[in-house]
DNA sequence: CGCTATTACTTGACATGGTGAACGAAAAAG
DNA sequence: CTTTTTCGTTCACCATGTCAAGTAATAGCG
């Protein structure tokens, strides 16, 4: 080819095989590495890492950097490098009253990113917010793929909204709805799902295989990652964490559950209960923990108990899966302040003896980070080796 | 060394590749079948299948059987049938004072089964007394693997025993220990993982893609299915559920848990529960469920509240995973005839309003099931595709 | 300085598992 | 007897991966 490959000249990531996904893949985790380093991480031997990166090369996708610093004794390696952000995704975070959305890189560096308020939860009214704010945040940029996260029960990589209580949608095939406005690809994803790959793929669990991201504000989210796959189910349906039982007694949550972990974490189930005995029915989260910090005996006893139910949680999901690492997230963190003591000492109280003790993380960010998650998915997605089902003519 | 050409000729499935693993596999799981519903089973095209069987054909590993009335229009397919008894794998359950083992072949049918009592739990004699049953059990076939369930964190298809506080065992390479004394292929296993495989590979859970196995007895087990694979989390600590908090008050278990799973479910607890009052230490489970039958009060509460706590468990696996069945097993499954009402109360109660009711079975058996998973476990080894790791030389 | 060990990468022959397209085979339906 | 439908085969071809052998670049060392 003659000329230079301009920069949104680069074949797109759907169009690679399996191998070189999985060559990408590594790249976009890893950073620049060697071709022997790739074959090790891959599994695969050198010749094989000579074969799958000589394409990517010639098509510009991939560059080779200058060798390193030499620490080996051996013939230094030449550094494939991938430039993220040539490759835009964009993450759509569709709530009942808002649209938030991000235009990040292929390693989830968000760009841009922009939000709208919705007044109708109709189908084309909200499509066509969404494609409005995905063609001004993408702007002159090639996107590759377009993730939208709603809460409800979305399976892996999905593209109809089923029954969502929220939006009061049934069954509306949403991905092509949008994708045939924008001409972008487009998935959805459970909104839990979406924040789990983003923390995962670049946020603080990046690398880790194996984590549960536990979100608390409004509601109670969790997000499971097993073998560095982010847990579907076969429904969708996982996660539903929000009202185990934390304690016989306890406050009442919407449903009528005592005690229940709802009843616990959500920021409105803080807000009440250290609210209501001082008279006040106005208080906001940071407002409760102030209280806190200034000795008010029940904002630290409601957010004591809030880090108990937390820790029990806590527990409850690394006796029965094994994880090393739990991160929490959403913007209800803030009660973690005054609440962290409680939950250390649930979290041991309730893990089985012989269980190892998980790594826990607080990860506090803004809500930027569902969208960024989304487009997270979006990515995943468009890297997710084809999975080889022949379907009949 | 020499053997008779006879029937036992035909080649190991350690041998096959992983497409030919992959029509043997489903071949088991779906009995004889036809190249065109392989093809579709497989999401494969026509064309593969038939290249795929037919080093399978005259290998004489698989044979074509005559062709079945048919149902359809057209042409009416060969079924291709596999004759799983040519397949003998032995599974062994290993104890501190017991090792049981079955014989059975690739399909989880157990031909044989034997035990004995061990006295001691040094390697050596363990080792020498697995040696012993697995030749007098394996008779003169050709055994084509062995897979030993043992209680304690081993990870998928692992060959050392780590840290294993019932045989006071540290760093044991078990799986090798026995594959040289007995020149048999052999593959360790957690023991709820091992009963979960056999249960999905051919008992009550056959051809589910994802559910639990909860077992009561001496203590609690569980064992998970996600997407056909049994987990086994990164260090092997999967399912350590026995000391959930089932309620505030409660029993008290050995660790000093009150009201914990194990305070409610083991066989010990819930005969120490009846017979204490009673002023009776030596009831056994059966005499309690027959106190229960005869009306006793003691015994009904006992074995509700027991029924109760396997509610919790239930609904919390449910809520977490999504899972759309749980197998309730082992030998202190007999409390399940005064406990299955407030199990399914509490599960009703503890389930998240929106998650699916999960179908709950019960499955009795004998204690040869443990070491039938064992034995599952080995053939599933068998044919799980080599990993496709590239190692240097 | 040149030799050796070590590590990185390339090359080409080859194996495996997959596909599409064209075709032949066997049954039911009309 | 023809049509339709489904099943199975053949063959050319592609993608991915290995092995074995060789080339390339560096550090360490006499």
């Amino acid at each position: 080819m003659q000329r230079s490959p301009d920069i949104d000249d680069a074949p797109s990531l759907a169009t690679l095989g399996p191998a070189a996904r999985g060559v990408v893949r590594a790249l976009l985790l890893g950073g620049p590495l060697t071709r022997a380093e790739l074959a090790r991480r891959l599994g695969l031997s050198p010749a094989s890492l000579t074969k799958t990166a000589r394409p990517l090369l010639v098509s510009g996708l991939i560059s080779e950097g200058a060798a390193l610093v030499s620490e080996q004794r051996g013939r230094p390696g030449a550094p494939l490098v991938l430039d993220a952000a040539r490759h835009q995704f964009i993450g759509v975070k569709l709530t009942a009253d808002e649209v938030f959305a991000v235009r990040a890189d292929a390693r989830g560096r968000v760009d841009v990113s922009q939000s709208v308020q919705i007044e109708s939860t109709e189908v084309t009214a909200v499509v066509a917010e969404i494609v409005a704010i995905v063609n001004e945040i993408g702007g002159d940029h090639r996107i590759q793929a377009l993730g939208i996260g709603l809460a409800g029960e979305q399976t892996r990589f999905d593209d109809t909204v089923r029954r969502n209580h929220y939006l009061g949608w049934d069954q509306v095939p949403l991905a092509q709805l949008v994708e045939e406005a924008t001409g972008i690809p487009t998935v959805l994803s459970g909104d839990a799902r979406a924040l789990t790959a983003g923390v995962q793929w670049s946020g603080p669990g990046k690398g880790m295989s194996e984590l549960a991201v536990l979100t608390v504000g409004v509601g109670i989210g969790l997000g499971i990652v097993l073998e560095d796959k982010v847990l579907s189910g076969p429904s969708g349906l996982v996660g539903m964490i929000g009202h185990h039982r934390i304690s016989d007694s306890g406050p009442l949550c919407e449903l009528g559950h005592r005690g229940c972990a709802s009843s616990y974490l959500t920021t409105a189930a803080i807000t009440a209960a250290i609210g209501v005995p001082h008279g006040r029915v106005d208080i906001d989260l940071a407002q409760g923990c102030a209280l806190a910090a200034d000795g008010d005996p029940v904002a630290r006893r409601v957010l004591a108990d809030a880090g108990r139910a937390l820790g029990v949680i806590i527990a409850q999901l690394v006796n029965i899966l094994g994880l090393p690492a739990v991160i929490l997230a959403g913007d209800g963190l803030e009660l973690l302040s005054y609440a962290e003591d409680s939950m250390q000492a649930a979290l041991a109280e309730h893990l089985d003896p012989v269980a190892r003790r998980p790594k826990v993380v607080a990860f506090t960010s803004g809500f930027d980070e569902w969208a960024r998650g989304a487009a997270v998915v979006a990515c995943q997605w468009l890297l997710d080796p084809p999975r080889h089902r022949y379907t009949r003519p």
